[in-house]
DNA sequence: GTCAATACTTTGTCATGACAAACTCCAGGA
DNA sequence: TCCTGGAGTTTGTCATGACAAAGTATTGAC
């Protein structure tokens, strides 16, 4: 009954004749009122039927928006009680973003100098990571990655040859995954295994280490929407300088 | 038209007098049918009009049922195309588990030793990390981690004493996530930092390792579906005998 | 033979209506 | 006082119907 989002019906109209969902058009509305703080944090929003007898649409696509932003971890739901706030931003699932985009997001002025790029046949291990026949031809790349202008990652990824060729300067400007949208090739589904070992004295001394310093490791293989394989990367990060960030939500 | 679910009604039923949700039941079978690999890697499956109809369900219940393996990278919808499968296991995402958990799951023998259990005022970051008022009582606890008879990880944690209390038994016979449950505490969002480091002399000596030998790092905040945080925790794994696995799906 | 327009298939979005299940709260009785 | 029962509220599930949008296949013109 007593509803924070009473009285506010303007911002929360919707626009039929926009091409963009109404569904996703409440769900963004509701976000935005969220994370601005106007409905607060423990706040219920209104119920369902009410809300969508407000905005003009119907409970279903209502329904739908809510879920959009449970799924986000900023409302939960009960039934008999009611929908309330839980986090005033949205918790993202685990990204499926390179290295290189998470540096530009973070204006950490990445660059990129590729130490190797061979065509070869996969050998066992990378063709089993990639769950295709051996021999396969894939692109091979070594790159060293540098933050702010200093060493922090050193790249091994392998790049099956059919789903795209690359230069040695699509490379040094872009990030791996960037490339791979470019071209029409989206990650959508991936396996990480994260771990940590000590330099070798090679890998020491490439990243600017002593030796013997803490490593983070990540191994990745890459699937697109269709099944198929993208890449498998082997990468280690100076552990004084990177961390993963994950957020988790489970239900 | 052709499609590999043909005749195959028998194995596709659904009981309404049963109390689980029809769309459940649906994705259910179908997910087994994949798994089974009934349904080949690349198969598309029927239009969801005929199977609604041929199951004696609606579009909708059927739309839902396809819906929950999609978000699960089972399978693909494609406008104007129809549904694929494009991976026979379901990829799941990020679980919210205890390690504990995950040790009993994999056979893995765990037994714990509760170092250190005290109640004692939040400090600013631990508060900070809870998002709770500084000051307030929590449960502080140290535990040594053993699977297989060696140790394995040094877990650090802090529960808010509201939460749950906690006894040293509780803890040596069972992983904190199980106790938290147990409880009707359910974590639901969590975010975790992973990150790496060299050992100090006497978490080295504590967990059987070398001087300077690297450490897997974790830290982590979780929280109930009401956005009551449950538990801080800063954890360090030997990374010589241990690493996550994360499975990641986008769009 | 090639290319463009058209028809068809299939998923995406939305509305309306109905009942069930879980929860809260209050009133009435032991 | 306690606690039990029922009414009311709110989300969960399901059905039916309709049109839109995107992709595929076919057909026809040049």
């Amino acid at each position: 009954m007593a509803s924070e989002l009473q009285g506010r019906v303007r911002p929360l109209e919707v626009d039929r004749t926009s091409p963009v969902p109404l569904y996703f058009q409440v769900a963004t509305r509701l976000q935005e009122l969220i994370e601005k703080g106007e409905i607060g944090v423990g706040a219920r929003i209104e119920n369902e039927v009410d809300l969508a007898e407000r905005l003009g649409v119907s409970r279903p696509t209502t329904r739908r928006a809510i879920q959009y932003l449970v799924e986000r971890g900023m409302l939960i739901r009960k039934r008999g009680v009611g929908t309330q706030v839980v986090h005033p931003k949205v918790r993202r699932p685990v990204e499926l973003s390179s290295l290189y985009d998470d540096l530009v997001a973070g204006d950490r002025a990445p660059r990129t100098e590729v130490l190797r790029l061979e065509v070869l046949p996969a050998p066992d291990t990378i063709a089993n990571a990639l769950e295709i026949a051996p021999g396969t031809d894939v692109t091979w790349i070594e790159r060293l990655r540098y933050a702010g202008g200093e060493p922090l990652a050193l790249m091994h990824n392998a790049i099956p040859l059919d789903v795209l060729p690359l230069t040695r300067d699509d490379l040094a400007a872009h990030g791996l995954y960037e490339l791979l949208r470019r071209n029409g090739l989206t990650p959508r589904i991936a396996t990480q295994v994260i771990g940590a070992r000590s330099a070798t004295p090679a890998e020491a001394r490439t990243l600017d280490e002593k030796r013997g310093a803490s490593l983070l490791t990540m191994t990745r293989t890459a699937w697109d929407a269709g099944g198929r394989a993208l890449e498998y990367g082997s990468h280690v990060y100076r552990a004084s300088r990177y961390s993963f960030e994950l957020n988790l939500s489970a239900g």
